[in-house]
DNA sequence: CGTGAACTTGAGTCTCCTCAAGAACTGTGG
DNA sequence: CCACAGTTCTTGAGGAGACTCAAGTTCACG
């Protein structure tokens, strides 16, 4: 693999919702040089792992996207998040037999596996790993917490559009646009993600639109107004008023 | 204090929501065996921390009740869980200077602060603590992740039933009867934690009682059926909808 | 015994869901 | 290159669950 100084969780916290938060410096090579790694490329549609396989090891994302969700006997599902290159996978296993969720690709992924044992042992070694790694998951804590607060107390418009300044930030930090890119997942995904039905997404979608905060073709989007759009997503009254 | 060789996160996942898991095996005197920790005593009402004060320390909880909840600078606030005895606090701050949320006592509480530096020390000596803590940390990311599905998937009613279950189950791995137990929580923090309003959460918990599965007297909650709580709670059809 | 907080209950409203139909895009095979 | 099916997305109409507002009750505490 090329020298890719990436980064765990470089992802801030969630977009507007709370304090945002350094990247941690858990550099995917300085593991790799402790760590036997494994590469994995997955297709669209292809599972990482589902829920019940043996948990073995943590999951890197180098490239691609992929979504994560949880999934019930009686049929009910709730994605927990969307993974881009940097992100860590698995973590949530940590200390179970087996993996408790389900991750497939929505894109074509390539994966660095990191088999869990060899990760513990590793911390060991390299101090400064073990403390990387309580960071990662400590910022899959305030993620997911930061979404529960979205969840709890916004609209689903104002969710829609919190939705939507996330995935910004988030590609901002990987160098792409953050005002104009294509969605990799369904609004099925976003919908379940949010709490939302899908066509409730769509409806919050083109409303955003057609108040010109943002332009919708299909997958495609492209911020008008970050500032008005964030105004929305952190319920801050009067410019969210306004739109 | 005595010698009480409690577990970190004793409590599963959340109720029927995901896999049962085994408490992970950190004993707090082997922690106090390296570390040295900190007593604390809060009454009810008093804070452990607020956001934005400085992060130096987890806390142990070696009695009482408390909740802990993010608050936006706009006022939106959303409670984001309820711990007790043997539970883990402040872990979600790690890799941040500052707390990022507030922990506010719900009964007068004993506190084991473990100072952070310390902690990490300690991991690199006892190799167990390490994989403990990591544990620790993921089992908190389930519980979220549990609570997530619950709130993105259930109806009002369902929430509650799941919220009566999973404190029955706490209370029962704590020794304490599952069935009759005290809530030490308003019916607003209660609403909050299940993107609820106070209203809704009364108006279900009334329902409850009159379909027979519990009783309701002001705070003092007594179950009945647990099987049906539990059904109505996995929303596994049969038994839900004869209630 | 008075005050305030917490809880309960009702009535009306609104947001979001449900159901349904149609449009746009994708990939396949003729 | 086009027809076809399948999936995804969009939009509308109607309904249901949860919210809002409001009043009244109970309880805790001084």
């Amino acid at each position: 693999m090329s020298a890719v100084a990436s980064t765990v969780s470089s992802t801030a916290s969630t977009h507007a919702l709370s304090p945002r938060l350094p990247a941690p410096a858990l550099d995917i090579d300085a593991v790799a040089a402790h760590v036997p790694v494994l590469r994995r490329r997955l297709l669209a549609g292809q599972h990482l792992f589902r829920a019940g396989q043996p948990f073995r090891a943590l999951y890197f994302v180098h490239a691609g996207f992929l979504r994560t969700s949880l999934v019930t006997s009686d049929g009910r599902e709730q994605v927990t998040g969307f993974s881009m290159r940097g992100d860590l996978l698995g973590a949530e296993s940590i200390g179970s037999a087996t993996h408790v969720n389900d991750v497939v690709a929505l894109d074509t992924c390539e994966i660095v596996e990191l088999p869990y044992p060899a990760v513990l042992a590793a911390c060991l070694a390299v101090p400064q790993l073990h403390g990387a790694l309580m960071q990662a998951l400590a910022t899959e804590l305030r993620r997911d917490r930061s979404w529960m607060l979205a969840i709890g107390t916004l609209s689903a418009e104002r969710r829609v559009a919190g939705f939507l300044l996330d995935l910004a930030e988030r590609y901002k930090a990987l160098g792409f646009s953050a005002s104009h890119f294509v969605l990799r997942m369904s609004r099925v995904d976003i919908g379940n993600f949010l709490a939302l039905k899908h066509e409730t997404v769509t409806r919050a979608l083109s409303h955003l639109a057609a108040t010109g905060l943002i332009e919708v073709d299909r997958r495609e989007i492209r911020i008008r107004s970050t500032s008005q759009l964030e105004a929305l997503a952190c319920g801050c009254g009067d410019e969210a008023r306004a739109a």
